[in-house]
DNA sequence: CCGTAAACAGACAGACTGGTCGGTATGCTT
DNA sequence: AAGCATACCGACCAGTCTGTCTGTTTACGG
């Protein structure tokens, strides 16, 4: 579409970005935003027919990111390995790296701050990032089913669950990050994880 | 001190809570919780003297009942039993109960309220969070290490680490509850802990 | 090089915010 | 009964919020 515009759109979107995972959509007002992208209502309203249109915009944008996240780190493990519990504690070791970098730029996720004001927004918005965490759960859970074929647990273990305690541990080491200011304990936590499964599998996990 | 003062001062921090939990601080007006606690702006700001001081008083109340969680659940585990592993196993038992009982009533927690809104608040604030995380890390780690004199784990692993992620594991299935709206999941990701601990201790964890 | 639409600027409106203030009701103390 | 402190009410104020409007600049097709 608009050559130039786009510039602009795209710096609302990144400094919006920046300003919402530190203090919240209701604590970041379009002036806020504004300021930080060095522009104008006109041009926010030219790109954004609403505040909650932007909020739609960045979690899809975020969301398609983490897709795409997904998609490369599965693609490289399954690359380097056949054994379905090798990819998996090879998938999580990439993951330590991604969210160590993460949480020392800003520890913050966008779900944490969208999910804990819900009624901020329309259920569509929400339904991203539930669409996300599906995506997450039935990726991992299919290797996962596919590494206890080859590997059986010591005990019954329901794999959905297993695949959801990767992105739990996320979500929850971000929590503890900022209220403890630790940037370590994301890599510690994730790394726990690992071992965990690693443990299950049977498999080495260092 | 005033004896009917406190009954309303009561039902403003109850309704309070309520609403900062589902929407957020900056999501909640002070006429929302008029509303809700059925009072007005002179009882409110005669309890409390600033908004601020209200969201000061809410972690207060939700922190030393937290702390108080703490201290009845371990003297419970420690009357059951003098195995420090079967303490811990029994201790994440009792939790799930409790975590069931809370996502059942209202799927969220204050903590993350709190520190994605950071800015809001002083330092001090935050460090009532901070306080309640590092007592159950300094609690639950003390137990972890001395369950492990009797019962080494198969790899070194950090017991301060390892008693966070029970704490981890806790605030992020909130978030993922609260994106699925799945009031199951919190049991099964503090199940996951629990066999987890047990393995590590090579304990029944049923 | 001109016309037209997109891109942008910023003054402005109106609702809502946290917080103030003057006043009243109630109950305890002396 | 007088005096006083606590508890409470709701109108009001100043500032901030989102969103609108008018007008100007920029860029691109013909």
């Amino acid at each position: 579409m608009s050559r130039a515009g786009a510039k602009t759109r795209e710096r609302i979107l990144d400094e919006a970005q920046g300003l919402v995972l530190e203090q919240g959509l209701a604590g970041t007002s379009i002036d806020d935003v504004l300021t930080a992208a060095g522009t104008s209502k006109g041009a926010f309203f030219h790109h954004f027919p609403t505040k909650n249109h932007l909020a739609r915009a960045l979690v899809e944008r975020y969301a398609e990111a983490d897709v795409a996240f997904l998609a490369e780190f599965m693609d490289r493990v399954e690359a380097e390995s056949d054994d379905p519990a090798e990819q998996i504690v090879a998938f999580i070791r990439l993951f330590e790296d991604a969210a160590e970098e993460m949480v020392s730029q800003q520890p913050s996720c966008l779900y944490v701050s969208y999910v804990y004001e819900k009624q901020l927004f329309d259920d569509g918005t929400i339904d991203v990032i539930a669409d996300v965490l599906l995506a997450y759960r039935r990726r991992l859970a299919e290797k996962i089913t596919a590494a206890f074929e080859l590997h059986p647990p010591p005990f019954p273990i329901d794999a959905a669950a297993l695949a959801d305690h990767i992105t739990v541990t996320f979500e929850g080491a971000f929590v503890l990050t900022r209220a403890l200011t630790d940037p370590t304990l994301m890599r510690q936590q994730l790394e726990l994880v690992r071992r965990y499964i690693g443990m299950l599998f049977g498999v080495s996990s260092d």
